[in-house]
DNA sequence: TTCTATAGTTCTAAAATTGAACTGTCAATG
DNA sequence: CATTGACAGTTCAATTTTAGAACTATAGAA
């Protein structure tokens, strides 16, 4: 599979991960929601190469998540901000971030601590239905098909009739 | 930066991208929660080389997120289950598939709709606060450091004192 | 003039991924 | 009993990505 093709499959979290699902750019976006917009912030906070990092930053201004906004003329300098579409990656990185906190904290504890503003609490984030408000587990969920729902192709080479077998003892005429 | 690092970080983030973010890890796992339990199941669906599935799998069970479990003797067959590690990874899917539904479908819509068995309602996942129950928007949300915080490195290559760059008065000696 | 800060680009070497074939076990088939 | 198919990998050459380092360019400051 080509990696253009991933935003081709008929799946949302496929076409997710075509365009934010590689490490540095996870990074990356990690450090966009901790308010780093500048290249060398980025570059020196995550110790990206700087060839990687315009090659993501790039990506991300070509896929709507990231703006890149002149911050001064002469020299002309830009900085990336996070569009509506990047900022809706919140719960995603929020989603990262708790099962971190959840299974990969050390003895010392959690990195970092999140205050919600408006109830002035440190929190936790937790998913729930919207129709009902219950916290989700992936034991009370099925799914079905959708209106943009394919049939699953089936990847495996499909052994050709054109091409019989004949590996074994290769072409043994 | 290599990778086996991102599990050191004192970031839950980069801890957790380092476990779950790869293109290929993050499809396997979605397969998983499609209820795909077998080497050929994930081969066929994803068309990943079976070299990469062979790795990776490994790498999920060696991290405790997948279970590795027989289910027939002669020829010994094994099938790859999520652990409740693997199985609270769930959020974080939920959240990649809810971005993907809305910023990445095209004209048909979804391909894939959601159903709470609680409420019998199709939904859409959403992240709340755990201490008030309101909804979670990045704007809303601060941070600090936690017990388990360290200084942030700055990993700009730091300018060597033996390479004599004639720095700022450079040792005038 | 030289240095520094900023934001890149270019180059080569090293590492990861792809694509395809190959291995091995056992059951069923002709 | 030799062949084939299903399954779960392993091996290896060729390609693609990434790392690491140096280089380019602009403009203000020392």
């Amino acid at each position: 599979m080509r990696w253009d093709a991933l935003e081709e499959e008929p799946c949302s979290v496929a076409r997710t991960i075509g365009v934010i699902g590689d490490r540095w750019t996870l990074l990356i976006l990690r450090e966009c929601f901790l308010r780093t917009r500048r290249f060398e912030g980025f570059q020196s906070a995550l110790g990206i190469t700087r060839h990687l990092l315009a090659e993501r930053l790039k990506k991300l201004v070509r896929t709507g998540i990231l703006r890149r906004i002149p911050y001064q003329e002469s020299p002309k300098r830009h900085e990336y901000i996070l569009t509506q579409k990047g900022l809706d990656l919140y719960p995603i990185m929020m989603a990262i971030v708790h099962w971190g906190d959840t299974h990969m904290v050390d003895e010392r504890g959690r990195p970092l601590l999140h205050e919600h503003k408006k109830c002035g609490k440190v929190f936790d984030p937790v998913m729930v239905c919207s129709e009902c408000g219950e916290p989700l587990a992936a034991k009370e969920v099925t799914t079905r098909p959708g209106p943009g729902a394919r049939p699953r192709p089936d990847r495996r080479p499909a052994e050709s009739e054109a091409k019989p077998k004949a590996r074994k003892r290769a072409a043994a005429a």
